[in-house]
DNA sequence: AAGAAAGTCAACCGCAGCCGA
DNA sequence: TTCGGCTGCGGTTGACTTTCT
């Protein structure tokens, strides 16, 4: 017998992503938010199941997410973090505004550890891997490391609303996107948080509103311009997702609006 | 230039825990 | 208390890209 799957295999689409799908997915959020991940694919008229959606979401479609690679105060961070903590990358990166447990965990395997293990520290235990190799970094790191941590941890961990700015000016990365829109991410996502996408958003929202109250869904109301509907979106992800950070990436699209 | 090897990361799988009936 | 459904988490896979030979 074993356990239900969870969801219908019959149907279900597996592989990467398109930008079809992830057009879907986002109008869908934006409109209605997720009520529940395993009703949502159908009715978003996706062929995906459930996991696969909130993956895809979480982990790449949410407009909070910082794009590009970890800067070293924040790989430093989750130096210090798993140290503490484990592979509890969930709570890892509750620390890391912007950033995913997947692309933590991935920067960690791909990244970090090598690092760790180049400088003669076990990744898993953080302990020298061997007493009497002590290589030119492994001082800085090992007796320095927890007192820089400590201040850099006492920084990013205890001022939410200076966490990003904060880790944007320890950036090494100038080139660090900001928004969601950045010259890392592919077509699709410069699609998504175009004129033309957002307008399309609109179209949702006047589209769907009937449905979505047939269906118990909070229906947000429409709005003709950008800044609008960033100020519904706003409202919206902080209620029902409690995202502060959004302020930041709503200022930086209407400044690039502006400039366009 | 071409094939192999290594690196990267999005996505999947299955388990654990929570919650309501 | 037990059971079943759902979500979230962590480990793993595999496709794609980059680097090396």
């Amino acid at each position: 017998m074993g356990r239900q799957p969870c969801c219908d295999k019959l149907g279900v689409k597996k592989g990467p992503w398109t930008a079809e799908e992830d057009k879907k997915l986002v109008t869908f959020i934006l409109t209605n938010g997720h009520c529940c991940w395993r009703a949502l694919p159908k009715l978003a008229g996706l062929r995906r199941c459930g996991k696969s959606c909130r993956l895809r979401w979480t982990n790449y479609l949410r407009p909070d997410l910082k794009r590009g690679l970890l800067n070293e105060a924040e790989e430093q961070l989750v130096i210090d973090l798993h140290a503490r903590l484990g592979n509890r990358w969930s709570k890892i990166a509750a620390k890391l505004p912007g950033r995913t447990d997947n692309e933590i965990k991935n920067h960690w395997n791909t990244h970090i550890k090598k690092k760790l293990i180049k400088m003669g520290i076990d990744p898993v235990t953080h302990e020298p891997l061997h007493e009497h190799v002590t290589p030119p970094e492994m001082p800085t790191l090992v007796d320095t490391e927890h007192q820089e941590l400590s201040k850099t941890n006492d920084n990013l961990i205890t001022s939410d609303a200076n966490s990003s700015s904060t880790l944007e000016n320890n950036s090494t990365d100038e080139h660090r996107p900001l928004g969601p829109a950045s010259e890392d991410d592919p077509l699709m996502m410069s699609y998504i948080w175009s004129d033309e996408f957002l307008s399309n958003v609109s179209w949702s929202f006047l589209a769907q509103g009937e449905e979505c109250s047939e269906l118990g869904f909070s229906s947000t109301t429409p709005s003709e311009d950008g800044s609008s509907w960033w100020l519904d979106y706003e409202d919206f992800m902080n209620e029902d997702f409690g995202f502060n950070c959004l302020n930041e990436v709503k200022m930086e699209t209407l400044e690039n609006d502006d400039k366009l």
